[in-house]
DNA sequence: ATAATTGTTGACTAACTAGTCAACTTAGAT
DNA sequence: ATCTAAGTTGACTAGTTAGTCAACAATTAT
């Protein structure tokens, strides 16, 4: 499980063989047979697994007891320690796995991966949608379309993953939370506060 | 030439082989083993062709003749439409190469292809990066740092690109040009004048 | 024409790939 | 203790992979 989560976060989810796994997770290819049918399978589940982790702290960061863009603020700095903390584990930065191997499946035939993939990701952007109509309603930022601007934004942290990646350099997310405030339209004094 | 380019942007980098490569050229490996030492040669010369047959176009787009925001305009108009082409061919939206790649290969030993697709990409953003400074000497936008501002922009369409190849679908790329005017802060008088 | 260079090929290794299976080991229930 | 179900394993296919190479063909120079 962790084995694979590793390995296709780290190298790519195509390149990455049955053999790898099993190596990797101390496990002979009959016992990996035993439980899943292909790669999908365990791929799905390790995607699962990996979401579910993530979701209780999505869920604290965007608590709607914590104002709208302090939520975001707060996001921004944990997708930063989060990154830095898998950086000085393994030698590089590595964004989120769910863009980057979103974007190697999702031409294959077999969409089950995809679908997964895409629905944990309308998830996430939900937490902004969330967090901006807040904002908008408290009159901290100019958003007439929440879900428009969520769609933006989300587009705009999924961009500064990838580059993160690309260019192996952390500094690329630090720019996060000015990104989004401009992005936003957020009025000087709610900067401040927040 | 074009086998590596449609093979990899279509399915992966990792996920292609040399076979399948030489199969789809009409080639027998010896030859290609005559011309290229590896995969990665290979595909360093294919971005290399790649470029130089966009780079004219952007010229084009991004000419200084132009007036800033329609650079910007031009450009989105022109993704959209080179990705509907594209989608018509081979059934499915596929996105920026440079980045489903570049987010693939980030991590490999062999740093040649991450430094030529980071080299483009930075070519990418500096026409971003001028239009926005002209933009705001005109006083269209509000952008005091440009060059910050464009890797924003950049950040956003990287997103926007990934997005619609991760959920196959075009009108992704329809919200472009609106976030992008958004995002720089467009005064209302320039929106409709562009 | 002929020699030299450039390019092409099929046949070849050796390692790796996904997937199967009968035999084995463990752990839990009775 | 012993029976059973759950899990593990090594050895096994059969196809694919990257990469090599000597022999062959095509082009070009002289």
């Amino acid at each position: 499980m962790k084995a694979i989560r590793e390995l296709i976060w780290k190298g790519s989810y195509g390149a990455t063989t049955i053999d790898q796994i099993c190596d990797k997770a101390g496990v002979k290819k009959g016992s990996f047979y035993y439980f899943f049918d292909s790669k999908v399978e365990l791929a799905l589940v390790g995607m699962e697994v990996d979401w579910s982790q993530h979701r209780p702290e999505l869920d604290a960061i965007f608590s709607p007891t914590v104002p709208p863009l302090e939520r975001l603020q707060r996001y921004c700095d944990y997708f930063y320690r989060f990154q830095a903390e898998i950086c000085k584990q393994y030698g590089c930065v590595l964004g989120c796995p769910l863009f980057s191997v979103g974007a190697e499946v999702s031409t294959q035939e077999d969409h089950r991966l995809q679908q997964k993939i895409q629905e944990i990701l309308e998830y996430k952007r939900k937490y902004l949608e969330t967090a901006i109509r807040d904002a908008q309603a408290a009159g901290l930022v100019d958003a007439p379309d929440p879900a428009a601007k969520s769609r933006i934004l989300f587009a705009y942290y999924q961009g500064l993953a990838t580059q993160a990646r690309i260019q192996n350099n952390l500094d690329v997310l630090k720019d996060a939370i000015s990104g989004t405030y401009e992005l936003l339209g957020v009025k000087k004094s709610a900067a401040v506060a927040a």
